[in-house]
DNA sequence: CGAGAGCTTGATTGGGATCAAGGAAAGTGG
DNA sequence: CCACTTTCCTTGATCCCAATCAAGCTCTCG
């Protein structure tokens, strides 16, 4: 169908700068198959063995099931992504939209293996997996190292990245996700999730408007809270400790982050 | 000198099935460079770009900084495997050898590049990327959402499924890493990681003989523990809920996990 | 064998989960 | 457009698991 051509030709275009009446774009496409998800759905996919999906347009989240109502979310994508989906195993995943969206769908062994026939394709790929991976580590950095208030702040820092508008210090974020989402990204709960977005919007460094709207005021500040310590100073780096307590007596452990939480 | 050849030879036939001197093995020897490293030693790496590692022989850790005292160890590799570390971005991360070690190090950029001229290096490494990001993911899925019981018991699992000997379904393990460095991994104290051992040597599910050596006693009720949930039944299935209760009273909620453990 | 690092065990504390109400947004039907 | 409904979010009170603090113990190595 039409559709499917047109967006699949995207895909060959922006994500690999290559045509897709090649060699490898003509086989690409033979396995490609396309999806249109509504508001909140699940994307069908065959759990036996792992797949790789292209967002087109929309935003999804990839969830891992540990029990019955325990999920952990393990990353959000969104237009443009590209990412595989492990087959069932130690734990199932699933992937979900969270606003409309429109994608591609194909079984990661006849994927890897006709990409790896064309270097441009192997390329990109092995570098979006490389990006994946080292999102995934920061990931696992926050849920074992931070305590609440860094794991949003950082949270934060990474929509601001993704899908903030704005310029300068100040972002505007429209996310797509619930509470509950950020909880299951974060290994919070919704509660906690709430009262550190409170915490945050009383220090005033943040603004809500709505549910989904959020406005960081300073970059820095947040990206300070969030207790990254590489050599990644992208904005200008802040000298004093920032203090939430300056506003309101809160019982935020913003100095004295703990060894590895409380789990 | 000849340490460095036989090393790199050996690398591209069991990592890729390639013969050295094809045009990309000649390649990635010019850029390879061999270390050995002695038993607790941090590898020299040039933190400002990423890195592609390969372990000969040995085992290590990949660990993140999140500030002076909080370290997350996202991955331990052992002889044979390939993997890349993160150049220092938001966090800072470091390889060290658990025990006398010797690899190689390229530097990400033109292994990459050069890798993904050869269809069948290519096709292996996005196979190793895809599995050590698959690893990472179950890895979120226990620091975020399970207990330090769940947590130790797929340590266990995963070790003996990578450096475990013996058969059936009773395995030792000479774990090189110390107390430290798994709660480093899990997110936990050594006290805990301490704490949680006890209760498994106490219910009978597993020996503890010397600092390094565990015998797993029976692998699938310590795969139970470990709180997976997808379909990979390598062993047989158990019905009935263990309980640690059996032997002795213990403070342990095995039965009632929490939702997200503690943070 | 002795020193010291690494491990174990106990007592207490604390951060975030859980339990429990309310309150604001978004959707629905009249 | 407005009541009604529902879902999602916020805030407060209490509880609990794992962190922290504090001794001892035990391997390992020189």
């Amino acid at each position: 169908m039409m559709t499917e051509l047109a967006s699949f030709d995207i895909f060959m275009r922006t994500a690999f700068g290559v045509e897709p009446a090649a060699r490898a774009g003509l086989q690409l496409k033979a396995m490609a198959e396309a999806k249109c998800l509504g508001p909140h759905e699940e994307a069908p996919l065959g759990k036996r063995e792992s797949n790789v999906l292209y967002i087109g347009s929309g935003a999804t989240k990839l969830a891992a099931r540990a029990s019955d109502n325990r999920e952990q979310i393990v990353a959000f994508h969104f237009g443009g992504d590209i990412f595989s989906v492990p087959a069932d195993d130690l734990h199932s995943y699933s992937v979900s939209s969270l606003e409309p969206t429109s994608l591609l769908v194909f079984p990661a062994r006849p994927f890897f293996d006709c990409a790896s026939s064309d270097p441009r394709i192997s390329r990109a790929l092995l570098e979006r997996q490389r990006t994946a991976l080292h999102r995934c580590r920061d990931k696992a950095v926050a849920l074992g190292q931070k305590n609440a208030l860094e794991r949003l702040a950082g949270f934060l820092f990474a929509m601001a990245d993704r899908i903030g508008t704005g310029s300068g210090v100040r972002r505007i974020l429209d996310l797509p996700m619930s509470r509950r989402d950020i909880g299951d990204s974060l290994g919070l709960t919704i509660e906690t999730v709430s009262r550190q977005l409170g915490a945050l919007r009383k220090a005033g460094l943040i603004e809500t408007h709505g549910r989904s709207r959020i406005v960081v005021r300073d970059l820095n500040d947040i990206a300070h809270l969030s207790g990254h310590c590489g050599k990644s100073e992208r904005t200008e780096p802040i000298e004093a400790d920032f203090d939430l307590d300056q506003c309101e007596r809160l019982p935020v452990g913003v100095a004295r982050p703990q060894t590895g939480g409380q789990s």
